[in-house]
Parts: structure tokens; sequence; C-alpha cells
DNA sequence: TCGCCCATGATTGTGCACAATTGTCCATCG
DNA sequence: CGATGGACAATTGTGCACAATCATGGGCGA
């Protein structure tokens, strides 16, 4: 069992949501669901915390961070002002392969939501605001903007466990219109006006039980991640 | 000594420059030199490294990362994206209160500029952009403009050992213009030309001498520590 | 009965010793 | 003379044992 792999799994769980807030993540026991030392276990949750998907506290552990008011509401600003500057970006630079690019995501998101295909629809919808961020072709905004992205997963996952909401359709289609249309302002106007809508949809959840053990839900990470890729104990 | 002031007194020397790039840093030298343990110093190495000031060759060791044009280019562009939202979002949320600050702050770099007091011009210069940063009162876009201003810098000192010159403060002027008058389009057109300005500023530098060795850079490095904060041995 | 204090158990932090990996130097062979 | 192979030295990675720290609960006193 790589290190690599126990942080992806515990970060693709932790940003999925499948591990309720506030949980504490013992080293001893991850080191024996993931039957590695407990030294390998320590650099991950070290790395989660930096990364901040995990709140470290002195001489008491890691714990999963449980999102407050004021910290979503300084996410979904983070993200205005970024993909602000990526979409004014993108008006100067945007090429007409990409301007393609953009109007078949569209097309694809708008026949699943006809099509009633939900899944498919949510997954689209969110790889939306990264595609943006690729399309500057700059690694560094590409992984704050992932890093941003990822909270607000968190969140949405926090806030609204059952629905699951996602973006407005042509809220997404109003943002490629502008940007196709070089239209600076406009650009900026649309995606800041759309990720406010998105903030103002989420709503206090009513009640977070502690749901299943910690145990159970790492198990069930570790054969997901076993199916994904090579299945080997 | 403790492991957050070893990581400060490296960050500071990195991103100052005084470690020329390429240079090896040993855990067992870093451990000698602070007078602490090795895994100590290890676990700041790893930090840092995750924080981009150092590259972690895997059994090898850490060594401060060598700026290649490449990466020059990719920071500068991600100013221009992240900055330009920053003035953007400003544009319509900027108090009265930080547009006193800000014509202050341009007052004191023009009476620097004129005074000849060029070490002041160039701290003032430096903290311009970081001051429009805070006035977003976001701590993530702080942290993120942040990171990439130390990144700047770096390269500024690689690239240019002696001069070690500054923004333009015209074109801060004119940035300050933009924002006051709220005039977002401008305000980003102006933001990013200064960026592209300093960038083009860039020479590639004739050559890279060892200079002293890394344990005479550290101790100085450790002195002006204790200087700067209770000088306790 | 309520409140405080201390002992105790559990959990994390740290130093140390050993294992693994890599780079280098020298000898030997083609 | 150049290339290749192996052994050695140096450095990093890892597991283990112990120390430090914090929550908990029971006992004691007012």
């Amino acid at each position: 069992m790589d290190e690599l792999t126990i942080h992806e799994i515990l970060a693709r769980a932790l940003l999925a949501g499948r591990i309720p807030a506030g949980t504490k993540l013992g080293e001893h026991q991850l080191a024996e669901v993931f039957g590695v030392s407990r030294e390998r276990v320590r650099k991950v949750l070290h790395r989660l915390g930096h990364e901040r998907l995990l709140n470290l506290v002195k001489n008491r552990g890691a714990f999963a961070i449980e999102p407050d008011p004021r910290e979503a509401r300084m996410v979904y600003e983070a993200r205005r002002i970024l993909e602000g500057g990526i979409v004014a970006h993108l008006c100067d630079h945007l090429t007409d392969a990409q301007a393609v690019r953009l109007r078949e995501h569209m097309e694809a998101e708008e026949a699943a939501l006809r099509a009633g295909d939900r899944a498919t629809w949510i997954r689209l919808s969110g790889t939306f605001h990264l595609m943006l961020a690729e399309m500057t072709e700059n690694a560094i905004i590409v992984r704050q903007a992932q890093e941003l992205v990822g909270r607000t997963v968190m969140l949405v996952t926090f806030y609204e466990p059952d629905s699951a909401s996602a973006c407005g359709c042509d809220e997404h289609r109003s943002i490629c219109r502008a940007v196709t249309a070089r239209e600076r302002s406009k650009a900026i106007k649309a995606m800041s006006s759309h990720l406010s809508l998105v903030e103002t949809r989420l709503r206090p959840r009513p009640f977070s039980g502690p749901g299943v053990s910690l145990d159970v839900v790492l198990v069930e990470e570790l054969e997901a991640h076993y199916a994904r890729s090579g299945n080997a104990p």
C-alpha cells in the first residue's frame, strides 16, 4: 500500500463528503485499516492537513473539517475573484478550438438535462468550471481552481446531502456567450452572479447523524479503489 | 528552536534568494546548523517542498528550486489572471477607507522615489500588490497572492541579482485610478500590462557563482532572526 | 450534592537505530 | 584507452520504543 494511494483514497473520501464533518481520524485506526505502519499514516495526515482537508490539533489528532458559514462565504467569494480573473483572461486568449470545446460541453450539458440523465448532468456541470481553468493552460491557476472547487464540493455535500444540486445550465450558457463574444465585463458579471446564485442555494443542513462508523466507510473506499485500478489486495 | 522558526527562517532565506538555486539542503547539515534533531528538519523540508519552495527528489534530498523561463512565464501569467480578478473585485467592493489607504500608499511610494530613498521605494513597491490582495479581505485570496508574489521575488532575485528593480510608479498609479474610478475593464488591462512590463524587465542572468557556502548563509539568517525577535540563543 | 483535583488511560510527538537507495571511485576487461 | 562492473561511502526513508500531552472519571472535601 503506497502512501500516495492512501492520500488519494482519503482525499477522495473527504472531498466526496463520505467522512462526516468532525470525524476523528486516529493514526492507529487508519494504520490498521490500511495495513501499514503508523508513520506512513502520519505523513499522509499531515499532508492532508496542509491541504486544508483536515483539521490538525496538536496532541489531539486529525479531524474532518466542519464547514461553518463564514468559511463557505469565503470560499465562494474567492471563487468569484479567481474565476472572474479566469474568464477575463479567456476573453483575450480563447482560441477557436477552445471555443468549439466550450460549445460542445454546453450542448452535452443541455442534452443530459433534457434527457433527464441527472448523474451525467451533475458531472458535466461540475467539470465546467475546471474546464475554464484548464483553458488558461496555466498549471498554477488550474491547481488553485481545483482546490477551491474541491472545497465547494465538500460544502455542497455538507449542506445539501440529498439533493446534490448542480449549476444552472443557462447561467453557464451566458458565461460562455460572454467569453466567446470577448465581452470582459459581462463575462465577469455572469460568473460572479452565477457563483452567488450557487451559494444562495446552500441551505443549513437540518441534522448530521454520525451515520456508519469510519472503519466501514474506509473499507468501502478501499474496495472502490481496488475496483477502479487493478484489483490486487 | 521551534520547528515553525526553522520553517520561517528557511522560507525567508529562500524567498529572498539568499540560497542560490540548485543548492542541496542536506538534512544532517541543517540539523547541525540549527542544533536540532534530523527529524525536525525533515518535516520542515517536506513542508517547504509542498509549498514549492524546494525540489524534493526521492532518496536524493532537497534542493533550492532553479527557475526556468517556462516557470517564470507561468508565474507571471498566473499573477495576471489572479490579480486581474482582484482588481475587478475591488472595482465593485472598494470602501472609501480603502481608497484612502491606497492613495496614501501611492503618495508614500512616489515620495520615496522622489527622495531617492531606493530601499523604501522597493519595499513599498513590493507591498502594493499584497495590499490590493488584502483589501479583498479574503484569507484564501491573500494566501494565493502571497504565494505568487513570493515566487516572483525569487525569480527577480535570480534573474536580476544586482539591480533588484521594483515596479514602475506610474503603472501602479494608473491601476489605482482605474480601481477608484470603478472602471473594471481598464483596471484589468492596467494590471495585466503592468505585470507584463515587469516580466519583460527580467533578463537572463549572466552567471550564478556558488558564492558563499550554505552554512555561512544559514548562520547569517539565524543571527538575523535573533536580531529581529528577542535575542535568545 | 456539587465542585475540584489528581490519577489514569489513550493518543500523538520525538529521537534513535537500522534498512534501502543512490552516487562515486577504482579495478579490470575488451 | 575507453567502457563496464562491482564495492564502498553517504544520504535519505522507515519502523520502533519511549516521552509528552490531553481527555476522562473517580474520589475527596466543603
